[in-house]
RNA sequence: GCGCCAGUAGCUCAGUGGAUAGAGCGCUACCCUGCGGAGGUAGAGGUCAGAGGUUCGAAUCCUCUCUGGCGUACCA
């Protein structure tokens, strides 16, 4: 059974420079100086080598030397091995690093063996992530946007299990607030249009064509019981019912974007003491008030978050009573991060709430003191475009774009990805036109299709009586074979960086990225005229080696495919 | 007004203080009796919004200005 490793290659290379670097010091070649913690890096340009380090030009100051004479003195301690190849030095001060071909080629069988658990690594084993996303008020169908925070969350999640945490995705269902309250009046009203009544929606109520369908479902499903007497107040089941079947529409729409959630927690049960014990929000209320937090104001009662350096304080129970929505996240952050314990909490929130970010924050460290743990992503909203018009996001608007239109329009892996492909922090624009009449030129397929030849060249050679086991890798030594190999070798880092920045657009970049080495790869004989070059060839022992690197790249793109959510056809 | 996010190729966008700033789409020219052409190769296209500053080195960090989005409720 061969080790399996869990560091990264670069966390491997950069180890071995600064030994190199520790080693020079104990000789007296370099002064001892304190080294930074990432030494090597990813070179742009691959004519610069695999990783390269900046260490002689970032060392030049402390250690009083020319640049150059600190990479020498490095690089004359840092031999040829199993990993690298020997150093280069390169003006002002770098010094390249070569895979060893070797190195590589064993990679191969390597990735094979580790089949769907490739690019695994140990960042965050042992503790227990959540990621929230989407959360949306279960008062209305979900729209284009909520796709994107869809997108995000969840390939964040698989992102982070990748990285060896445990990982819960969770979406918080606001069933308890004001919004609710409109919510059923609304739905009532259209409720007993359904029966014949002439009733209006009230005032401020939601608009949306969607709710006649949801008092329809109702109808089909209660009959009149839950009809009142008239002038009286919409009866509390059919608010529990309706938002039932919204919650339920919700979880379909994601089901059919390609998104599950471990744990749908209700805002309400917040409220509710469990067994005898006291409620979440009794709870986290009672430690900001002996923490004198809470101050007694104009009828309210406020958290008094300037104190803690924020510009205002903000109201957690209203004049009447009634608790804030901000109650409720202060006491579900304390859900999440003391009764629960939760190591990492991510929050992804639209770019309509980053008002809330620093309080929620602020009171979330004040509650459980351990406001390290979480992170809240925010992610800029989508402007919907149809060609050069633009289309307006929200629930209370005329046109709503939902996500099963787009989802119907486009496939849910061509939408994904299409969110995935920005950064978070990037306002993007949609435009439903491009996105329909492009979408056989969507990057997606470009991805996709790679995966298709791998499986069909695959399909093919076991059709000739070939198999790539006991394929001997070091037959692989053409450039564009390792070069392969050498792309594949970054998943791992990959997925460390998504796991560490939070930014789930690295992975899509890098699915494309990969799919071009394959492409190319995959098209050298054509490009070179020359057969021999092809996966199958006359030759059996080159064919099995070469059937090996196509098995590893399939495993390689197939797991970037599955990251992001996206099937990886075998055909198409 | 104040705060947050952004401004990079014609368009949509990547870019972890490092070497000649990239991709897709669009455009130009090539490569098919094809292990799947939804592909490949090459090319044109840039004042990284502007001005200062920090640094051996800035698209990246800091300050200011301009432009756009969002927020700034005892709404969510």
């Amino acid at each position: 059974m061969t080790e399996t490793t869990t560091t990264t290659l670069r966390d491997r290379v950069g180890a071995l420079v600064a030994e190199a670097a520790r080693a020079a010091m104990q000789a007296g070649a370099l002064p001892d100086v304190a080294l930074p913690d990432d030494v090597v890096e990813r070179p742009r340009d691959a004519a610069n080598g695999d990783y390269a380090s900046s260490l002689p030009l970032r060392l030049a100051r402390s250690a009083m030397m020319p640049p150059l004479a600190i990479a020498e003195a490095i690089a004359a301690h840092l031999p040829a091995g199993e990993v690298i190849q020997a150093p280069e030095i390169a003006p002002p001060g770098f010094i390249n690093l070569r895979l060893a071909e070797g190195f590589v080629q064993g990679e191969i069988d390597r990735i094979i063996e580790q089949g769907p658990n490739f690019a695994d690594i140990s960042l965050g084993t042992g503790k227990h992530a959540q990621v929230e996303f989407v959360s949306a008020n279960p008062t209305g169908p979900l729209h284009v946007g909520n796709g994107r925070g869809a997108a995000i969350g969840d390939t964040l999640a698989s992102a982070l299990e990748a990285a060896g945490y445990e990982v819960e995705r969770e979406y918080y269902v606001n069933d308890a607030g004001t919004q609710t309250d409109v919510f059923a009046e609304t739905l009532y009203a259209r409720y007993q249009q359904q029966h014949g009544l002439d009733v209006t929606v009230p005032e401020g109520g939601y608009p949306g064509e969607y709710m006649v369908d949801l008092a329809r479902r109702l109808h089909d499903r209660e009959g009149d019981r839950l009809l009142a007497g008239p002038g009286e107040p919409p009866p509390p089941e059919l608010r529990e019912l309706g938002i039932e079947l919204m919650v339920e529409q919700i979880r379909d729409t994601l089901e059919g974007f390609g998104t599950s959630y471990e744990r749908w927690f209700s805002e309400r049960s917040l409220y509710e003491p469990a067994s005898g014990e006291t409620s979440a929000y009794d709870t986290a209320l009672g430690t900001l008030r002996a923490d004198g937090h809470l101050a007694e104001r104009e009828g309210a009662l406020w958290f008094t978050s300037s104190e803690l350096g924020e510009d205002k304080d903000n109201v957690v129970l209203r004049s009447d009573g009634r608790p804030t929505y901000f109650a409720s996240d202060i006491a579900y952050h304390h859900d999440k991060l003391v009764t629960r314990g939760f190591d990492l909490v991510i929050d992804v929130w639209g770019a309509d709430h980053h008002g809330h970010v620093s309080r929620v924050e602020m009171a979330t460290e004040a509650v459980t003191g351990n406001g390290e743990a979480l992170h809240i992503l925010i992610y800029q909203l989508v402007t919907l475009k149809r060609g050069a018009e633009t289309v307006r996001l929200s629930k209370r608007s005329g046109e709503i774009i939902t996500l099963d239109e787009l989802v119907e329009e486009v496939g849910p892996d061509a939408a994904r990805f299409f969110f995935l492909l920005r950064a978070p922090s990037s306002q993007m624009d949609f435009d439903l036109d491009l996105a329909v009449k492009q979408s056989n030129e969507n990057p997606v397929y470009y991805i996709q299709y790679a995966h298709a030849r791998l499986a069909s060249i695959l399909d093919r050679a076991s059709g000739e009586g070939h198999a790539p086991e006991g394929g001997d890798v070091s037959l692989l030594t053409a450039p564009h074979e390792l070069a392969l190999v050498r792309e594949m070798l970054r998943l791992p880092e990959v997925i460390e960086l998504v796991a560490t920045t939070y930014e789930p657009q690295h992975l899509a970049h890098y699915g494309i990225e990969l799919a071009t080495s394959f492409h190319a790869f995959n098209d050298a004989f054509r490009q070179q005229n020359d057969a021999s070059l092809k996966v199958i060839t006359d030759d059996p022992a080159l064919t099995a080696a070469r059937l090996r690197l196509v098995q590893a790249a399939k495993i390689a793109l197939g797991r970037v495919l599955d990251l992001m959510g996206m099937t990886a056809p075998e055909r198409m």
